[in-house]
DNA sequence: GACTGAGACCTTTTT
DNA sequence: GGTCTCAGTC
């Protein structure tokens, strides 16, 4: 192959990026700057030029989306899919080398993977053992706290309870749900990170191994990682890998379930002479929304910096629209969509973006009202239908008996004359014979320790796990998935349910079978065991109406890594976005800003933002102010929309000072006490000398605006 | 074991 | 305001 071929489509900067040789380099790739054609172009150029052996590359992902695109891409432009190479997600990744080592990890050969639904079961059943009260101990907050350690890469052994009574039994909980899970052979997601990190520290030789392998690392999305997956990457990376890590500090939004901002922002110490390239220019957006979006980011503090530029046009101006209320920002919206569609933009090329999913549902209504076809992104993905869970949990059971999950799942689904007491029995038989559930259901039966007609029930259950068992070796996947849903009766089950769901569910599960169908494995032999796997990690990305000409609305979150030509902002108003939880707190603050930051730079050609004065939220009326991030766009690259006549004029909102600074000594996020409300935090500032105003949220009053120079606040440590 | 009503919840989500 | 969970009843 030809060095032009990948050269020659890159600018300046992505060219240093994918032929730069030092061993740690850091890509910072700004929105819309061809992040995955650099990172695509480099692997190229290692295997092409370097001649790098497509077995000694390993590229890191976060969604299963990003991997398959990758894999794509550089099969795209190498003309041929590279053997060997490993593209994957870190816990795809993680996954394979349990599997591959799973003597040396301390786990069964058919260890399964469990997703996030059957871990808060597990809690539940957990605390019910311990006698905890779910009231006080909400099995999701444990579900939290055992995540949220394991993410850091601690144990229970390792959790430091400080002598606190609450956080010990909060360490208790986490200590037997590891037991658990070491009975049941179950393995989590945050557990295949910390296991796989846990095999190399253990096992030095195989450490030495994969060092020796891949001499390149390529990661994606650096801003994302949490600590586990950092630390992963340190030891993988060891003193010889080289290692290149691409994301953007600006675009951290998943601070609060673990990523770690700072991992980006110290790459370049923690990996050693670290090299910096910046990937600025960008292809997606016209300068004005650029420019927006640089003033707004440019409030945040720590950035690594970056300002993106364009070779393109101007561009027309932002439109900011104050709705009467929701309804009256919700027919905005739609009458624009309209337009835009009579103007030659399809409806897909349009997306409506909010800070939270309960926004969507005005939207909506009114898109439906106008006939205007829609589809939301997000939501439930395929294999967390609850239809889907029941026919993969059938087929757990019949790959294999111990699955406690899957059985607790299904044992009374369909109804089939099994209670909660005898089900209640057979845990407690379960705990007694420390066994899994199958084998204390069988020896209840055997034993005829139960009433005769709980036994007979059990029994039937027990027969048609095993003739499906029997299934798994002489059918094809296909044929036993259409088992699955016929001999357990799912399929009429699911059916019988009211109306539209009913039919939903049943569409649902034949595309189950469809998947199957379309399912290569590696190997026949283990194709179940193959599926049930890629069921755990991959959330199947199958939307039926995909590719239909339709209004995509999603979540600010959901909308990372997207492009439309026309994207509408909704619902910029203080308390909700920035979201009032966030509000407080500086760090969240500029989370919600780079979210701010991530919306704006979707957009290529024209960007609506919108509030509502009046909004019923939580039954509530609400009133709220434009949103802060509003007044940090340039007022030259803004103008408001009035209904009926577009008038051009300067906002008004905006005094020269920026947005979080005043003269009257004090600073958001600083903690104050007032003579009269008592404590609080100050929220937001504005004006100055005189005018200066301070918005303090205090503990006990809420949230007050008041005029700095009557306040007499006192700052406090 | 299905149905019903009261009460609690309510930011973002991938693996 | 809407949704989901859970306990209680038939």
């Amino acid at each position: 192959m030809d060095v032009s071929t990948i050269l020659d489509p890159l600018n300046t900067a992505q060219r240093e990026a994918v032929t730069n040789d030092s061993r740690s380099l850091l890509v910072l790739a700004g929105a819309g700057s061809g992040k995955t054609r650099a990172l695509v172009h480099r692997i190229a150029w290692l295997l092409q030029v370097q001649n790098v052996p497509a077995s000694g590359v390993l590229a890191v992902t976060f969604t299963n989306k990003a991997a398959k695109e990758m894999r794509a891409r550089i099969g795209e432009l190498l003309q041929m899919s590279p053997q060997g190479m490993w593209v994957g997600t870190f816990h795809g990744i993680a996954h394979r080398l349990l599997k591959s080592h799973w003597q040396d990890a301390g786990l069964p050969q058919n260890f399964q993977i469990i997703d996030s639904d059957d871990q808060l079961r597990m809690v539940k059943r957990l605390l019910k053992e311990h006698q905890l009260d779910e009231t006080r101990w909400s099995p999701k907050s444990i579900q939290w706290y055992i995540n949220g350690h394991k993410d850091e890469g601690r144990r229970a052994a390792h959790v430091d309870h400080h002598n606190d009574p609450h956080e010990k039994v909060l360490q208790k909980m986490y200590a037997a749900y590891e037991q658990a899970c070491e009975r049941a052979g179950q393995v989590d997601f945050g557990e295949l990170l910390l296991r796989s990190h846990e095999l190399w520290l253990k096992h030095p030789v195989l450490l030495q191994h994969y060092q020796q392998r891949f001499a390149h690392i390529l990661v994606d999305e650096f801003q994302d990682t949490n600590a586990i997956q950092y630390a992963w990457l340190r030891v993988l990376a060891g003193d010889h890998c080289a290692i290149t890590a691409v994301g953007d500090d600006d675009q951290s939004i998943y601070g609060w379930r673990g990523a770690r901002i700072e991992n980006i922002q110290s790459f370049e110490t923690d990996f050693g002479n670290a090299q910096t390239i910046k990937l600025e220019q960008n292809y997606r957006s016209t300068s004005t929304i650029l420019d927006s979006a640089n003033a707004v980011i440019a409030n945040n503090s720590g950035r690594l910096g970056k300002s993106l530029w364009t070779e393109g046009d101007v561009g027309e101006p932002l439109s900011l629209y104050a709705g009467y209320n929701e309804q009256d920002e919700a027919r905005f919206v739609v009458e624009r969509i309209e337009e835009h569609y009579r103007d030659n933009t399809l409806y897909a090329e349009q997306a409506i973006l909010y800070r939270s999913n309960a926004q969507s549902r005005v939207l909506e209504e009114e898109l439906i009202r106008a006939g205007i076809p829609y589809r939301i992104y997000g939501g439930q993905r395929f294999y967390d239908r609850l239809e889907i869970k029941n026919a993969v949990a059938y087929m757990r059971l019949a790959q294999y008996r111990q699955d406690d999950a899957a059985f607790e799942r299904v044992i009374n689904t369909p109804t089939r004359g099994i209670g909660g007491v005898t089900v209640e029995t057979v845990r407690k038989r379960a705990r007694l014979d420390n066994s899994a559930l199958w084998d204390a259901a069988s020896a209840l039966v055997s034993d005829q320790s139960l009433t005769q007609r709980a036994s007979k029930s059990l029994q039937r259950f027990i027969d048609l796990v095993d003739d499906l068992g029997a299934a798994v070796s002489t059918m094809g996947l296909a044929d036993l998935a259409d088992l699955v849903l016929e001999a357990t009766d799912l399929m009429a089950f699911h059916g019988k349910e009211a109306g539209e769901k009913g039919r939903a569910r049943v569409e649902n599960l034949q595309e189950l079978i469809n998947a199957t169908r379309q399912f290569e494995p590696e190997e026949e032999a283990t194709a179940l065991r193959e599926f049930l796997d890629t069921a755990a990690l991959d959330a199947g990305d199958q939307q039926a109406d995909a590719h239909a000409d339709a209004v995509q609305l999603m979540t600010l979150h959901s909308a990372k890594g997207l492009e439309f030509p026309t994207v509408f902002l909704v619902g910029v108003e203080e308390n909700l976005f920035p979201h009032k939880m966030s509000a407080e707190d500086p760090d969240q603050l500029q989370e919600e800003r780079r979210l701010c930051y991530v919306g704006i730079t979707r957009a290529m050609k024209k960007l609506y933002l919108s509030y509502a004065e009046s909004r019923r939220w939580y039954g509530q009326e609400t009133f709220n102010a434009v949103s802060r991030f509003v007044r940090e766009i340039p007022t030259h690259c803004i103008e408001e929309v009035r209904i009926n006549a577009s008038v051009s004029r300067p906002l008004n909102i905006s005094n020269g000072l920026q947005l979080g600074q005043n003269d009257s000594g004090l600073q958001l996020g600083q903690r104050v006490m007032h003579s009269v409300f008592g404590e609080g935090v100050v929220l937001n500032l504005e004006g100055q000398g005189s005018n200066s105003r301070v918005q303090v949220n205090f503990d006990d009053e809420g949230s007050k605006w008041l005029v700095a120079a009557y306040a007499n606040l006192e700052a406090m440590g």
